[in-house]
DNA sequence: TTTAGCACTCTCGAGGTGAGAGTGCTAAAT
DNA sequence: ATTTAGCACTCTCACCTCGAGAGTGCTAAA
């Protein structure tokens, strides 16, 4: 079961090949193009092997080898050589970045990056931010009894929202408002998440002589607890993965499209799945969303000013270049993690 | 050339048919299905006039007829039948649209409906507004040498933008400073495009003996184009698209899909053919756009207190029940049109 | 003017075929 | 003991043929 090093040795070769051909790989392919200093009939013994421990399996009997979920993970924990960007390819990332950007575009461009670096799909979960300060908060009336109001955080986050008020208000009533509430809580080293009761209190003070803002309540929860971001997800490339062979049958392109369209489901996935390390790599049936198992999803988490904010990731089919996908999903998600703590 | 009553009922007949089914119309199911009282051979003898005029084509030549784009558009024009939405339908709408929302989930609130009613790909264009009244204008410091600006009109409009200061400025010369703007400028009937020569003349007076902001000239330009809400596009249903017969070949919808994914190009399509009334539809070929020539557009005007203000629309086949799509576009743009002069 | 009848054309799927690719196995070579 | 050459074998794929079926255009009769 445990693998020899010649075995490795070809089982690195037949992803490499697959990976850059799409075509399985036969045994003379291999003792041809990489030299082994083995025939192909030894490769073929090999191979043979290989896909008894499910390391490689054959379309139909007279067919080369593609590697399995199995072997790409094999692949990638131990075979896999480190690909570093070249250092024109960062040069133009770190150019990219380099125009001051609010939050929403740097997002964008962020997964428009991704998606053209790695011809995939390119995904960039918002942050969620659990300490920020609350900066500024601003309510402007909108029509005769409505307001808008608009919290700023220190890391530039703008949350918005539109409330009803029951009665009417003045507009110098609620600059006075605002004027209290920021004078209150402005500036104040305050985790927003555990903040609520605190408000709570707080606005009651406030509140109970002001006019009855129903909704206020609900809402400064929901910007607190950054829901309106919390589930923005950015995707770009779509038509990359179309255009993989693997996906030129119209049935399979639907099925992936399909949760691809659900941003939140991929989303939400993604989310589950991060786990402690930075990186990581979901091969094929690895994970549990079966839409996407055909396909693998790098992701990287990125940071706002050291503390883990959001991630990155690519997603394409299987047969995808592991370690470039790393690298720039690394790089990336380093920069950005730059630029977010910038603000 | 012109069509004799007969010619145009089975023309009528043809398009609805071939709309239901997708599989080319012969005369005999026609003679079947619509009560028209003739034999397959006399309706076989119209088709064969009916194509020699452009209005119907074969795909080969035992194969039964389906519209050209000159049949689909005679039959908008002279045939169709205006269908009204159920009630159940409006009231769903209107269900959907009661929350109060802020214009960024409207649009996308839009779009699902959209594409959710047609089957197709739902298309909104964020409005571009020409007199709103500049409500409010916030500066809020982010940072040490960073300003967030934040504009809110009187449609509950909110641009926002990180500007880099050169020098250092404190919160309360900023708020200062967006005292002084907000007195000179909101709640006055100022076309904010127009704007900008009174505007600048009057910050020059402001930012003269202020810290210099280098970059607020192109910002508040920026801003009161909208140029940050110009192209915005919202977009639903991509896969409704896939899931269309006519597509089921990759190439094809590779060649659609690219287009939606520049949703720019697809974006100022529309907004180029946007014509004098209301609701426009444009089939196939008579786009100017070559990858969307095999869909048709439907599109409609939707206004904010009156005036133009934006439009939507739905991408499909040309294969598309236009009558519905119609009644739908535009049901569902009064609507939009109602929630937005409200605020 | 309409229709029945029929020859004609074309598609589509089934079935057959042979070249080619790549294998597994075996026996010989190293 | 390991490697390799050789070969039979299997399977795919592209290509062909063929006949059924669909739907037509045309013609002659109603």
């Amino acid at each position: 079961m445990e693998l020899n090093k010649r075995m490795k040795t070809i089982l690195a070769a037949v992803v490499h090949r697959y990976i850059t051909t799409a075509e399985p790989v036969s045994s003379s392919i291999i003792a041809k193009e990489y030299n082994l200093d083995l025939s192909a009939a030894t490769i073929r013994h090999e191979m043979y092997w290989l896909e008894k421990y499910d390391y490689l399996w054959q379309p139909h009997i007279s067919a080369g080898r593609i590697p399995t979920d199995k072997g790409y993970r094999f692949y990638v924990d131990n075979l896999m050589i480190k690909k570093y960007l070249k250092e024109n390819e960062k040069r133009e990332i770190i150019q990219i970045y380099k125009k001051n950007k609010e939050l929403e575009e740097t997002m964008k461009i962020t997964s428009q990056l991704l998606s053209k670096l790695t011809n995939n799909l390119g995904v960039v979960l918002a942050p969620i931010i659990y300490d920020d300060l609350v900066r500024n908060i601003q309510f402007i009336p909108v029509g005769s009894n409505r307001v808008l109001t608009i919290i700023v955080t220190d890391t530039g986050l703008v949350c918005q929202k539109l409330i009803n008020v029951s009665g009417e208000i003045t507009k110098d009533r609620l600059s006075y408002l605002s004027n209290l509430i920021n004078n209150k809580l402005t500036e104040k080293d305050i985790n927003i998440i555990n903040l609520n009761k605190i408000l709570k209190d707080e606005l009651d003070k406030i509140l109970s002589f002001q006019e009855r803002f129903n909704y206020i309540y609900n809402f400064l929860e929901d910007c607190f607890n950054f829901k309106s971001l919390k589930n923005k997800v950015y995707l770009d490339g779509r038509t990359n993965i179309m255009r993989q062979p693997e996906f030129n049958e119209t049935i399979k392109l639907n099925y992936i499209l399909s949760i691809i369209e659900e941003e939140n489901i991929l989303a939400n996935t993604i989310r589950k799945c991060l786990g402690f390390r930075k990186t990581k790599v979901i091969i094929g049936k690895e994970s549990k969303l079966k839409e996407i198992q055909s396909c693998s999803l790098v992701t990287s988490k990125y940071n706002i000013r050291g503390k883990p904010a959001g991630a990155i990731g690519v997603l394409g089919p299987t047969r995808m270049d592991y370690s470039r996908m790393i690298s720039i999903v690394e790089y990336v998600s380093d920069k950005l993690s730059d630029i977010l703590s910038e603000f």
